[in-house]
DNA sequence: AGCGACCCTGTACTTCAGTACAGTAGTAGG
DNA sequence: CCTACTACTGTACTGAAGTACAGGGTCGCT
């Protein structure tokens, strides 16, 4: 825990009070790249005005070897989406307190990411919602096909033709329908369009 | 910090060595109800051979008020995102060292949730990779299309034949092809499977 | 050896999807 | 009024999808 230097990338280069109150070793700039590549926590405040990619992607620039951690003067869901999509270990609230800056930068030392509530909410909602219409019914009609008509199904869902099909797996386009024809009645589906509902989780059943 | 009580639900109702370490007021239990009540920190450690989701139901019932913190002898995904799903509050390994322990606890004290770095890279490329498909191209193909042909491709989406599409909108089959062929020009691909994919925002583009 | 799967292929047919060409009619806007 | 867009319909054709019928071969199990 001795070798932790944090540094503040803000807008005008200076350290909010309850920053100073967290970190007291800590210094701010604002863009000068000597002094932020011994960063261990690199904080920067997003300016509202830009857009996140490049703010994040800037401060890893100014700290190749730094953690990212991300501010924000007004944090909502998507934001801090962009701010993970682009690296940053962590997105609060620019005006936490220092008890919880000081937890976050624990964290994200240990090698953990910081997320508020809210996202992480969102991300396991839609995430295991996507696990539980992708995980139960797949074994369902994954059961019943064989391995080739397995790749022949996918293959179908993903909107390929027989002849691409055919192509692709080196077989005869004839030996495709024999697939298709198998997967449709195994499925107890008329098309290969309600192959691809199916197989996509997509299907009223 | 002085308010803490954690307690320890594993199979033999024993602590290991290095729980003990974190914890040195900590106890273990196997399923008594009158002690994990003053719990804030119920620690649960999955057994292998049962299903996820009722043993961590069956630790939030022995204490309602307690965090459920899930240890695993072999995390994976998976089980984490079921762990999740049915309100734990973290999921790591049982037989990580005191101080990522004790790093955990703290975390979850604060209200936040401690989820692994594999799961967590799951979670946000997944999400991200939803939120980018669910908001950019859907105003991309329903601005182009007019009221008509937007019923015609839900319905194609929906894996509706030409036949029931007029029935269901009470025109002629050739009215149906009609409308399809527009949206197949307007969405620039060439099937009605292609269009389902697009609508249902499962095409690579 | 026989049986049952799985994988592969051929010919021939029906049905459906999609396109070309052509036309009617209502409605909004310059 | 004329133009443009939308909705609708018809005949006719091409091509893809799907089915029927019929076979070839391999592999594992009884």
């Amino acid at each position: 825990m001795t070798d932790v230097v944090h540094i503040f990338v803000s807008h005008h280069g200076d350290l909010l009070p309850r920053w100073q109150a967290a970190f007291p070793d800590a210094s701010g700039v604002l863009s000068s790249y000597e002094k932020t590549l011994s960063a261990t926590h690199l904080w920067l405040r997003l300016r509202a005005e830009q857009e996140v990619p490049p703010q994040v992607n800037n401060a890893h620039r100014l700290g190749p070897d730094s953690a990212v951690l991300v501010l924000s003067d007004a944090p909502n869901d998507d934001e801090g989406l962009s701010a993970f999509a682009e690296g940053a270990r962590a997105y609060c609230n620019t005006h936490s307190n220092p008890e919880m800056l000081k937890q976050v930068a624990d964290v994200v030392a240990q090698g953990g990411l910081w997320i508020g509530e809210s996202l992480m909410q969102r991300l396991l909602t839609t995430t295991s919602k996507m696990a539980r219409a992708a995980n139960a019914p797949r074994q369902d009609w994954a059961a019943v096909l064989t391995p080739r008509e397995l790749e022949v199904a996918r293959a179908v869902a993903n909107g390929s033709s027989n002849k691409e099909i055919a192509r692709e797996l080196d077989i005869t386009e004839r030996t495709v329908k024999a697939h298709v024809g198998a997967i449709l009645e195994k499925l107890q589906v008329r098309d290969r369009l309600q192959i691809s509902l199916k197989i996509n989780g997509l299907s009223r059943s």
